[in-house]
DNA sequence: CTTAGAACGTTGCACGCGCATCTACACAGC
DNA sequence: GCTGTGTAGATGCGCGTGCAACGTTCTAAG
């Protein structure tokens, strides 16, 4: 607990770190490339991108405000300003939940679609390059483990 | 290339692409509970522990602001922000490059090693519990071949 | 029916970031 | 020496985000 700088330093260096500081340096170059294509190419942000990709593939292309949070690792706030955004532009709109009175949907536009269908082969185009290209069907494999290990347990925050 | 909605949305939710989204979730989710656990117990946002990491491994605990912008993945505008955070803070300080007049150099400050130290063992420990305690050694080697193949090639854009 | 508490979404605010721009300096070539 | 091109950092500005607070609506307890 009470260690010198000297003393805990030594393992900031370890290759156990490394590999997550490449872990993250892989995503974020992905991501950045990845947006930098869209915006060029579609004048599209990303994260747009991603909200209507969800819309697109969720049931009657509508999802709920909050679930829409959660599957783009959003917040709420940041959501709304999002799909104001989004709506302004005609590629989404809200509407009310009959059954629940609180509720909002946000529905794909048929404008929204299209879009999408636009920027969808620069996105594949680019994860292909980025990510997928440079890997053996083996690695993706073992890759689809290790990442389906990873993500319910972030979900699962012990105490 | 001029696919109607309905053709070319069928690759979009392929396994590729499924994987290439996991890998953004678990990234982000690991990134978001480190810089909770890092603002809770240390008031240190992520990207400020990343640059004082990167000055600590430095010789001389010093670098370029144009290679540290590089290390932690951010612009040089916002780098010079952070910095004058961290300056303002005392844990860095700006000193004049004597070769280079234009270039300055970012210096760890004592109080900043020091600042490491204490927060140093929550990264570790958020590192391990998020991500590599999920994994067996195994893994974690296939990964590091993974991340290697993924990571130059993200630095050498073709044209 | 009334009321307490929780959940859904929106809004005010401050923060942090990137882009474009600017200044200062370095390194050619003349 | 002077001038033009490139580089290192800093700054003005706008944008996007999260947090805290708010109004509205649902649900449960009395």
């Amino acid at each position: 607990m009470t260690l010198t700088a000297g003393e805990s330093m030594e393992s900031f260096s370890s290759e156990e770190l490394t590999l997550w500081r490449m872990l993250q340096r892989a995503q974020v170059r992905i991501a950045q490339v990845l947006e930098a294509d869209l915006l060029v190419e579609h004048d599209l942000p990303l994260a747009s991108y991603e909200v209507l990709l969800q819309l697109f593939e969720a049931p009657e292309r509508r999802l709920r405000m909050n679930d829409l949070a959660d599957r783009v690792l959003l917040s709420r706030s940041g959501l709304t300003r999002l799909i104001d955004r989004l709506q302004r532009d005609g590629l989404v709109e809200r509407e009310a939940c009959t059954s629940d009175a609180r509720g909002l949907f946000a529905v794909l536009t048929d404008a929204g679609a299209a879009r999408l269908a636009e920027a969808g082969p620069t996105y594949l185009r680019g994860v292909r390059a980025q990510f997928l290209d440079m890997l053996d069907a083996d690695e993706l494999r073992q890759c689809a483990v290790m990442l389906n290990k990873l993500l319910p347990a972030s979900g699962t925050e012990p105490c």
